[in-house]
DNA sequence: TCTGGGGTCCTTGGGCTG
DNA sequence: TCTGCAGCCCAAGGACCC
């Protein structure tokens, strides 16, 4: 092992997790954690559920079909941020470098311990006993190695590697297994003839050259081969923060929307106002009914934060865009955010 | 199958400025 | 005064993540 040592500890399907501590009579079931409005997606699906091919960000109703069977449960997000904070809170007494990334998953910089693994050990012992939660952990030289090598034998995984064991062992892996690398770079590395990690580590930089920039080719590459150099950062700045709706059916009077509008915007500014934070960009997202995505934005001479102000900007916006067919999502935004002292410690804490 | 909500980051292209 | 250029900011769209 290196000199840096990195570990990613995964909470074990989150949500379902926690909803298995106050529901113990649905253990050994599938059960998914879902929306429940027509367009709603999983959030979570308990590894019962998975095997019917329920996953994450699939439509509900899709799930519905898949497994019948399966136990319907609307999130509850304040729950899973207190049973979050108390995993956080276990870690943090073991270690000093903490890097929060959403409710289930953090890094960790290990680097300088005598014995990391057996400091991850104790953490998930410590995590399971106190909480009755189980975490699957990776460790490696960086955060990507780490990354990977937590998913790779979910759930209660425990993986080590070296950056050189990663690329032996994922080289046969799809190309998506890396974050990062999603469906769409994917496909289009696919129809370079590029299917896994050890094409993609070893293809001549040509042959990608096809398809992207030369800087995105050198990025892919160096992924591909586990290369990252990115640290363990406990502070992560918010840039912005926004309010959208789905709704349940698509809304093609501009009365509405406007009426949609302006509660997004109270919402937004309340957040805001109670965070001490402003910003000078104010921008909508409007999603029409053909799923296509819509964006404009306005930057400001002064910060704000008051319905009045985002909302006449937001107002604007959205009369000067006049959808040109029904609506299917509509969202405002405000974006370089800064913070009348109050600097958000961790995105995590924020959501 | 028919696609949430809340974010970040990257790319591209245009306008402004020195 | 005009032109070319670099650097910066901004807007919009898209990919990706949890």
């Amino acid at each position: 092992m290196s000199e840096r040592c990195v570990a990613h500890l995964d909470m074990d399907a989150f949500y379902v997790s926690v909803e298995l501590r106050r529901h113990p009579e649905l253990r050994g079931k599938p059960v998914v954690v879902s929306g429940t409005g027509p367009r709603a997606v999983v959030t979570t699906a308990s590894y019962e559920a998975r095997r019917f091919g329920v996953g994450s960000a699939m439509p509900a109703s899709l799930a519905r079909r898949r497994c019948p069977q399966a136990i319907f449960l609307a999130p509850d997000f304040p729950h899973y941020r207190a049973a979050s904070e108390e995993v956080m809170e276990i870690i943090r007494r073991h270690v000093d470098t903490v890097e929060v990334v959403g409710l289930d998953e953090v890094y960790l910089d290990l680097s300088g311990l005598p014995a990391p693994k057996a400091c991850m050990r104790r953490i998930v012992n410590e995590i399971r006993t106190a909480t009755g939660l189980t975490a699957s952990v990776g460790i490696g030289p960086n955060k990507l190695v780490a990354k990977v090598a937590s998913d790779a034998e979910k759930p209660h995984g425990f993986v080590v590697l070296t950056r050189s064991q990663a690329c032996e062992r994922f080289a046969e892996s799809p190309c998506r297994l890396i974050p990062g690398i999603g469906g769409k770079t994917d496909e289009r590395l696919q129809t370079l003839g590029v299917r896994t990690i050890g094409q993609l580590a070893t293809a001549p930089a040509e042959t990608l050259r096809a398809a992207f920039s030369a800087r995105t080719t050198l990025h892919l590459q160096s992924l591909a081969r586990f290369e990252h150099d990115g640290a363990v950062t406990q502070q992560r700045k918010v840039i912005s923060e926004s309010r959208e709706r789905t709704f349940d059916a698509d809304v093609a009077t501009v009365t509405e929307l406007e009426l949609v509008l302006e509660r997004l915007v109270r919402e937004l500014c309340t957040a805001l106002q109670a965070q001490g934070r402003r910003g000078r960009t104010v921008g909508i997202k409007v999603r029409l009914d053909d799923f296509s995505t819509h964006t404009r934005a306005r930057t400001l001479n002064v910060s704000v934060n008051t319905p009045a102000d985002v909302g006449r900007v937001a107002l604007e916006l959205l009369r000067e865009f006049g959808p040109s067919r029904p609506v299917r999502l509509l969202g405002v935004r405000v974006a370089g955010l800064s913070s009348g002292g109050v600097e958000t410690e961790q995105l995590a804490l924020a959501l």
